[in-house]
DNA sequence: TGCATCATGTAATCAGTTACATGATTTT
DNA sequence: AAAATCATGTAACTGATTACATGATGCA
């Protein structure tokens, strides 16, 4: 379980409440990581309970109070103790893989929308994250020479833009197979011809 | 909910057991999703239940018999379906990317080993997937024309690929971040000065 | 003798999502 | 007047992991 610890170091960034963490969640610790609000509500309930973090009652005007939270003392002792743990490398899970195998059993070009609007949402990330490096790490309005803290943000930064571009260009991969395959193994399109039916495109 | 949908997929390809299910989970499918088999048995029989899968007891010699699953009309109904709905781009969750920002609070050169670690174990995936590649699909010994569903694979695969290649790249560059920050945080580590370098064997 | 492989499962727990709920303020 | 933003939460459910459990065969 990292959402603990991803809250322990965006907290250590800068306190706040949990309705900011879970902005922060969609920004910049979102390059590799995402959670509901609901989620970091009651994860934040109970490290409050565990003693690693300390909560402060802001009374607001115009706006509820909220609760920031920073973390306490055990808190920076449970990140220690994670940060020099070993941990096993992610596993990932695309759905639209196995979309993509799933293919094989139905019509090849039904797909090709699909993946043309996830390349779009790929590149809209892309376009954010180059907008944010720009802005925060490698524009004239930066800070000239960056501390550690932003070294490390910049170099996950980095991580997440290097994971936009391999994506987009995979799926060019992906679409110009899926062309391929339209082309070859669905000509009979006619409307009374039985359409890849359930024993699938058997070539 | 995707693993039904892997399954169904994987049963397409061929039918088989929970325990070939697992295995092939830790292979092939396994390029984008992973799955214990205490999932796999109880999606089975959740599925087998609502009637898309239909199974065969085998009896074997020498071994348990095994309940083989294959997919039942209703199955290719349900897949075909998920086909052509919309899914939502993958989030990616890297816990490695945390802990990188977490070392801001901790010392940057505990965290050199890990990264190394993490950065073996894509290598050895990379060599894996160039072997099955080569064996499957580019190699002399693999089918000459491939059909469509060995080409959806094969792009799939070339996925896999890119990711892993992506990957050990951007560890190569979040190293030589680290190496930087221990060369100009950490020096009042060393017992006595040591050779600085960019990339030296410091500490 | 002990370990790995094949094969299936239960029970308990943890993590994460979806839906529902409230209520003020600010913006269009 | 309606929608978006700020701010917090509960309840129900689904998905996934960990630990435990069984039992045969084959191999070193």
């Amino acid at each position: 379980m990292a959402l603990e610890h991803a809250i322990l170091v965006s907290l250590l960034e800068k306190p706040g409440s949990g309705y900011e963490l879970a902005r922060r969640f969609e920004r910049s610790i979102g390059y590799f990581w995402t959670a509901t609000h609901q989620q970091i509500y009651r994860v934040l309930k109970r490290m409050e309970l565990e003693g690693v973090l300390s909560v402060r009652e802001v009374p607001q005007q115009g706006r509820p109070d909220k609760k920031e939270y920073s973390v306490a003392d055990p808190g920076r002792a449970v990140l220690s103790r994670w940060l020099h743990e070993p941990i096993e490398p992610e596993s990932l899970r695309h759905d639209l893989a196995v979309k993509i195998r799933g293919t094989a059993f139905d019509d090849p070009s039904a797909l090709i929308g699909e993946v043309e609007r996830h390349q779009q949402i790929h590149r809209d990330r892309l376009t954010r994250y180059l907008t944010g490096e720009l802005r925060d790490f490698t524009g004239p309005d930066a800070p000239a020479p960056l501390d550690a803290g932003q070294e490390l943000q910049h170099v996950v930064l980095r991580g997440g833009i290097a994971f936009e571009r391999m994506t987009i260009a995979w799926l060019d991969d992906v679409l110009a197979t899926l062309h391929t395959l339209g082309a070859t193994t669905a000509p009979r399109h006619d409307p009374q011809d039985s359409p890849p039916g359930p024993s699938g495109p058997s070539v």
